[in-house]
DNA sequence: TAGTGGTCTAGACCACTCG
DNA sequence: GAGTGGTCTAGACCACTAT
């Protein structure tokens, strides 16, 4: 681990536990550094993280205050480490369920050759899962992924976590992701599979997620429960 | 302007016009720093910056990639700049028109007191405006303020941009925001402000905007037209 | 004016990738 | 082994605040 990253997380346990109270202000960044002897460059990378994860909120010429995070507890899970939505149900306590709507292989479109950067030689996976936790129906997923990518991907693996198969048996690294987010009206899959009414809403999320190496290798559709699933996000400017 | 930020820039444009094409490799940080005269940290901070925008990837041992950004040329604005729709739509050079739909003041309710850490005896601004655009209606927006960080608030400002208003005469600095996004069901507001059919869903954005010096000034829930609004959001870690 | 955070430097060491 | 990016240092200068 960095020095800069543990004596964030060090920084954002004292925040926790009200070592720093919220409205107070931490030491000066002179202070912290020799406190934890290290340079000011590195306390300054410390404390930029936690102002863009909204712990503090940094000012020049007058020090850097403790935020109030009123949004924070909430059980809806920050986005910013995307893992699949197994780590996220996992750390929850939640329990999760897989079924397999479709599974089979075929070749990109134009639209897919594009977002993947793929030739139209190159197959894909076509998978579509029902998603449930707490045993209720959750999601549905329309997801892509280059075979060459993924090898060997399982009825077994789709059954659990791709994620965890990607990231620990083949040792991939995700670097993040982007989405769009939209609301849709329900179309005849996910009446079918999630239970929705005709008039109830479905919270639609195209995503593309990247490797460290800068590949994409999932473009998906996931089709989420209007009252099941929100999203959040945070955006501060330093 | 910042050295960083500067050459960020400068790189950004290189990489549009094609100088540094998809794919290819970015000269190492030790050759930008000659070229730039700059140390090798200032252009770490630069193409620290290109990364989290998804302009490149950078692989320690490797290089620094151009990446492929398929999404980026729709005209979906990106969230991480956010100064309110107006601005937004003057990028986009489509025309904005606010309608007031109710304008009082009042006490705030516990949750918004937490919100917007205000004690019961401050008072707040309660505004709902319909934003059109391109003459049809866009978006319903709930919004909270605190009077005393907002003086002199009007109808003229309102009909307008409070971002405006709050930026250029107020020397308010917005440092980002928070955000909760769902679908939901339309309620009658929506159906008669929004036109909103009874089977047509509803993309509800809660909002906290916050300013530089970390105080909460507004608190907001927007309800958008499920087939004009949608939003993106990029996250990369390095 | 004193103290703060933002930036920048010129080095350094290290982990990593690739041929 | 050569070259890459990630981190870190010990200092420096500057812009800003006085909450």
């Amino acid at each position: 681990m960095n020095k800069y990253e543990s004596i964030a997380n060090l920084l954002k346990q004292h925040i926790r536990d009200n070592t720093y109270p919220i409205g107070s202000l931490l030491p000066s960044q002179t202070d912290l550094a020799d406190q934890f002897q290290v340079s000011r460059m590195t306390i300054n990378k410390a404390i930029n993280i936690l102002t863009m994860e909204g712990f503090v909120s940094a000012q020049r010429g007058f020090g850097t205050k403790i935020m109030n995070r009123p949004f924070w507890n909430k059980n809806v899970s920050p986005v910013d480490q995307y893992n699949g939505l197994s780590a996220e149900m996992r750390q929850l306590n939640r329990p999760i369920e897989s079924q397999i709507i479709d599974f089979n292989v075929d070749f990109p479109d134009a639209d897919e050759q594009e977002h993947l950067t793929l030739t139209a030689q190159q197959p894909i996976y076509r998978i579509i899962r029902l998603r449930l936790v707490d045993h209720e129906p959750y999601l549905l997923e329309h997801t892509i992924m280059p075979v060459e990518l993924v090898p060997n991907l399982t009825d077994e693996i789709l059954h659990h976590s791709i994620y965890d198969y990607l990231q620990n048996k083949l040792g991939l690294q995700i670097a993040g992701a982007y989405r769009n987010i939209q609301a849709a009206k329900p179309d005849e899959l996910d009446m079918k599979y999630l239970k929705c009414q005709p008039d109830d809403p479905v919270l639609e999320v195209a995503q593309m997620v990247y490797l460290k190496n800068g590949q994409p290798f999932e473009y998906s559709h996931s089709r989420n429960r209007y009252d099941k699933r929100s999203f959040t996000e945070l955006n501060l400017r330093k």
